[in-house]
DNA sequence: TATGAACATGAAAAATTCTTCAAATCAAGA
DNA sequence: TCTTGATTTGAAGAATTTTTCATGTTCATA
């Protein structure tokens, strides 16, 4: 019973989809690093990013291992990199258009109100 | 107050995480269809297409025309399509990782059973 | 203009996901 | 061994998302 595509997509798509993991995913760009150097970065509790690393360990998207006291996170997937620039493509292509209509938007409104 | 750029980030990929949707975008990107023909290939409840639908249009992913008695609907940002070709790459190198996990587990199975 | 097909919408119930808290684990050092 | 810092875990409640159902719209055509 191999799970339909379209759906392991939605769902590795969908553990993409929380602030705090992309953060995650976005500092381990750089590198490894422990979680007690995420905790600095990303400003939540600890049992709370905690949670969050299990989700991204759950799909495979990074591995942990221990080093005496301390626990050291890496992406398994170096493309992820890839993937988070293209969605940052289309992401800030997408925003500019909206800037666009904002202005657009603002623009009308100062037209109604001459 | 802008809303973070991770924060946009996440609420974008969590509209790619559900399969209704990820199935829409990749039959848009063979071209714009009619909701109907969108409904035969996916085969969900009309009202509940229609939901999903609605969601891609506000992310502001998808634009429809009504054209006559029908509504067509395109992808709004044609670069969509390698945002998901890169994710079809990432996730297709990770389930063959994990079918080498599955295949080293078995094999460690029959092992225990000698 | 009455009917029907194609879609959309609002709202409530069902299902998932997040956050938070208390408690547990693990390794290093006093 | 006791303590402490680092991190994880389980569980419960809160918050979001999905699904579903009933009802609207819109347009074409009889």
């Amino acid at each position: 019973m191999p799970v339909p595509l379209y759906q392991a997509k939605a769902e590795f798509f969908r553990t993409l989809g929380h602030p705090v993991r992309i953060r995650v995913l976005e500092l381990l760009q750089e590198g490894p690093r422990p979680v007690h150097e995420l905790l600095a970065d990303i400003g939540v509790e600890a049992s709370n990013l905690s949670q969050q690393l299990a989700v991204l360990r759950r799909t495979g998207l990074v591995v942990s291992h221990r080093e005496g006291n301390v626990v050291r996170y890496e992406l398994s997937a170096p493309q992820v990199g890839d993937l988070l620039r293209a969605a940052r493509t289309i992401l800030t292509s997408m925003l500019v258009d909206q800037g666009e209509l904002l202005a657009e938007l603002r623009e009308a409104e100062r037209e109604g109100q001459r």
